[in-house]
DNA sequence: GCCGGAAATAGAACACGTTCTATAAACTTC
DNA sequence: GAAGTTTATAGAACGTGTTCTATTTCCGGC
């Protein structure tokens, strides 16, 4: 089905890249992807653009990205991990989980929404992703969890604990998707994270 | 943007058709879909295989529904009502909105995963769906909502019961989309759903 | 029955994701 | 530093969603 596999494998990690060009190549090419995403969203980073955009050919982007879906969930990962250092370089807030966690919601949330093109862009592109893209998936998902659970204390989380993490980056997942699509205002988003962060955490 | 519009939302409601030859014409398009999607899932709902086995131009299903995303999310909603119409004719078992809940859950999610073919062809366009899809959204979700406040209890939902019933409908999805790309087992899935419902109901 | 406009048809055309081919450049290893 | 291998390049080619064109069929009002 897949068989260059290992090697296409290898270059998705990112972190173990053989050579200085090829980080480099990788960086310009997600650098990209973000300027494209962010000017015209998902249907703006067109292959072949990112491509141009990142001076390579199309064949070499391909060889990085073995799909646009791939390309922009890796692109979310790396947004979302800087969200991350920048919230653990951030005290947060509030005596409770509760207060806690719908700190580090809204404070991302109005973040991503600052955005709105390249939200679209890469949170259409998770939702739609296939089982190719599922180790890029977990990553994300890990992502989120472990962002909510921080929150929550500053222990290691519970299971319980994990389990309202899970269910809360559902639903922020599913209410972001619900704005970008224009079926939910920023301030509904803001009151249904609240209801929600309130019936798990009250 | 969309000059034709208010013809195509007419044709697209679905319920209001001028002749019964287009309610036919109709008709035989959904269940091509369903036929399709249930075969090979979203890959293999391609519009010309749809016409085709539809019996109708390409122009024709173009007509009747603006993208394969319409179609699929419509396909969707028919689905969804039928599923419906069961659980109606159903007596729910359980003395609690928590056993309930997790009772309605249940049987649609083992319905679904009857069919993962379907199953993944719906949710993902469900998931992928934009703005211009917002009404057939917006139907579904309806569709779900009311699903699980009916089972919550016989009476008007409250506010409060409402937004319960959209956090459940939010990880519901979010599992059965995990299940479709195989990063979730069915037992997965039941275990979140069951744990998610606790949380918000017990 | 006939006419005019709406709807349907067949099929070409186009856009963009993806794959493939041939060639050139960049590295490894000796 | 030359040979062989991997990686990158330019660009053609292909598949499928979507749009467009020309023609034909259908349907409501006379």
């Amino acid at each position: 089905m897949s068989p260059s596999k290992s090697r296409t494998d290898a270059l998705m990690a990112g972190d173990e890249l053989s050579s200085a060009a090829q980080r480099e190549r990788r960086k310009r090419i997600v650098d990209a992807t973000i300027a494209l995403a962010s000017k015209g969203g998902f249907d703006a980073v067109q292959m072949r653009a990112v491509a141009d955009r990142a001076d390579v050919a199309l064949g070499t982007l391909y060889r990085y990205f073995p799909s646009k879906v791939h390309l922009l969930v890796s692109s979310l990962a790396v947004e979302l991990e800087r969200a991350q250092e920048k919230m653990d370089r951030t005290t947060v807030p509030g005596d409770s989980p509760y207060e806690r966690v719908l700190f580090v919601l809204g404070r991302i949330t109005r973040g991503l929404q600052r955005n709105p093109h390249l939200t679209e862009a890469m949170t259409r592109a998770f939702t739609f992703a296939d089982a190719s893209a599922g180790a890029e998936i977990d990553r994300v998902s890990l992502l989120m969890e472990s962002m909510f659970t921080k929150a929550m204390s500053d222990d290691a989380p519970t299971e319980e604990q994990k389990a309202i993490a899970r269910v809360i980056g559902d639903v922020w997942l599913s209410n972001l998707v619900a704005w970008v699509t224009r079926r939910a205002t920023a301030t509904d988003v803001a009151n249904r994270l609240e209801l929600t962060v309130r019936l798990l955490l009250k």
